[in-house]
DNA sequence: AAAACAATCTAAACTTATTTAGAATTCTTT
DNA sequence: AAAGAATTCTAAATAAGTTTAGATTGTTTT
């Protein structure tokens, strides 16, 4: 491939010193060896001229650090974990990290298999993860034990982990009390499976607990639930049976953007029209183009930002905190609710 | 971290056999070497039991190929290239590789940086990339030379090069043709800056051409440019300035889905109702929620799952063609128009 | 002038795999 | 039985850095 690399040992042999003497130098460590600031000069100087870049494998395989953190998220293209991927990036690449992103698609064995290639193997040095398991346990394992892992989105209850999550519950209550206030006693909420992850149990809480509050009580037909690898036709197919019974709701809840936009997909298709009805939507997970869709849509929004970058900071301090002395950190950031009248 | 990584060498040990041998069996050659069918067995069954997973590192160090491929987009958060990244990062995962996706932000030194850190140090084996940069000048540098990148989405006219792209002077031709057969003569084009990729100054003359063709004089007061760090504030004010001019626009064409909203949004803003002033709205990149936005949206749909597999295929085709024997490839894919009547 | 010390630099070991060249053993062939 | 061939395996080199332990050289101290 093209010209051949320059290496340490090129540019030691120009100068005629040790290529130890060249190393040291390109890592800024001249000083702390006693290396001259002539030398140091004339290293750099050759360096540059040379441009010497190093090769990341063998630095990597010496050091055991890969200078490379990873992003494991169930669906990149859905732009809550697009967005949360980016200000990662940003913020790692301000530290000299560089991010590896790469998808599930909410599929366990992937994921496993996926974090033995990075984190096992130690291809990375951390890694940012939107957890598709469904228990800890896997995460228990001796190859994983202080490995720097930091929890997005979802954490895992049944062990103690680093995590960076919006409050869920509070977002959900509050948008399932702002329902109720809006007149709605039977709001249908469409959950998503893997259903168990945190962040759609503490929604589901939030909403029954809203409900509670006001002491409506809970329906099981008014809770359904959406498979991820056939969301369009399962939206369909649940919402048209729900549609045709009796007791009529008056909100229909997403428990997350991907429903919202099947949803809207199923009122299309089938002439719905939400306001004429008297139905209310509501959606957790809020999209900018949602302030444009037809029928209002009331949401949650997640400060997708602040989780980028206080994840990737995180993922950096317990990657600079080797003996893992300090507790986890649970950070839990506060939602808002966009009413869109 | 952990347990300790089990290595060839403790295999090798176990079974007394060298670590060539325990090599050889886990990469499968070993038939090829010729060693017999029960060693084979033992050292896999050992292997399998021990856990092992080689070191990526010591063996892209070694073999110089990382089994990674980079992807290189101005924006991952943009649902275009976040849905190609999904596609592309499938289609690699079937054939063995990962995906590393970056971020440039449009910038053209940051881009540069990704592609030394990457390609340049053979970080990754192939790149596959929407540039920003202007000319192929850097291409074409010594060290990128045989280097397998595909460029994806836009190309550089002035290098040979790989790539895939959907026609995007077809779509947009055709997006004005229709427009103008829904009687629109004063068309406003927005367009996003760097207005120098390949993309947009193709969208840009099927913009203009389908003017052509119906005698409609080209005026330069329909065609604004928009810069991508300031999209909001620049759409909102070149936007009101062209609304208060004399020659009433009967159509607004947003060069990318990144202006499209934020067009929305200044709509939203001033209370401007496309529909109630006979404006027709039309944009180059469709997105699955443009069903349901308020002024319907006359589209450009990308063969974005198309893009991805065949970006990822010719990428994988130009590691294996070390030799580089074949000519490139120019992978032109159509587009198709989404009317929403 | 010898010993002690600091300043500056280097040889060699090390990281973990893959690959090359060749060794050891068994099997054929004459 | 000796030579040649085939089978099965291994020692050592290699990839390109970082790190350790120690070598020089020069300076200061007694």
């Amino acid at each position: 491939m093209g010209i051949k690399k320059t290496l340490l040992e090129d540019i030691a042999k120009e100068l005629n010193v040790s290529k130890t003497l060249v190393s040291m130098v390109i890592n800024g460590k001249g000083d702390a060896y006693g290396i001259s600031k002539k030398t140091q000069e004339k290293v750099l100087a050759k360096a540059g001229e040379m441009e010497y870049t190093p090769n990341v494998f063998a630095r990597a395989l010496r050091t055991g650090k890969s200078h490379l953190i990873g992003l494991l998220v169930a669906d990149i293209s859905n732009p809550f974990y697009s967005n949360i991927a980016k200000y990662v990036e940003k913020e790692l690449a301000a530290k000299g990290y560089n991010l590896m992103i790469c998808s599930t698609d909410e599929n366990v064995e992937r994921e496993e298999k996926l974090i033995s290639l990075f984190a096992e193997q130690h291809m990375i040095d951390g890694l940012i993860i939107a957890t598709t398991n469904t228990s800890g346990e896997y995460f228990k394992k001796e190859r994983l034990r202080n490995f720097p892992i930091v929890f997005i989105d979802r954490y895992l209850p049944d062990i103690e982990s680093n995590y960076v999550v919006a409050n869920n519950y509070q977002g959900s209550f509050e948008l399932t009390d702002l329902l109720i206030h809006k007149g709605c006693e039977n709001i249908l909420a469409l959950n998503i499976t893997p259903s168990h992850i945190s962040s759609l149990t503490e929604r589901i809480k939030g909403y029954k607990d809203a409900l509670k509050k006001y002491d409506i009580p809970f329906k099981e037909e008014n809770l359904m639930e959406i498979s991820f690898n056939n969301i369009q036709k399962d939206v369909r197919e649940k919402l048209l049976k729900r549609l045709k019974q009796s007791n009529k709701i008056d909100a229909i809840y997403t428990l997350n953007n991907h429903i919202a936009t099947a949803c809207l997909n199923v009122f299309n298709e089938i002439g719905f029209d939400a306001k004429k009805e008297g139905v209310l939507f509501a959606s957790f997970d809020d999209i900018s183009l949602f302030d444009f869709v037809k029928p209002n849509i009331i949401s949650v929004s997640q400060p997708v930002e602040q989780i980028g970058i206080e994840a990737a900071n995180l993922a950096l301090q317990l990657i600079d905190d080797k003996d893992n002395n300090s507790s986890v950190k649970k950070i839990v950031l506060p939602t808002s609710i966009i009413s869109r009248n």
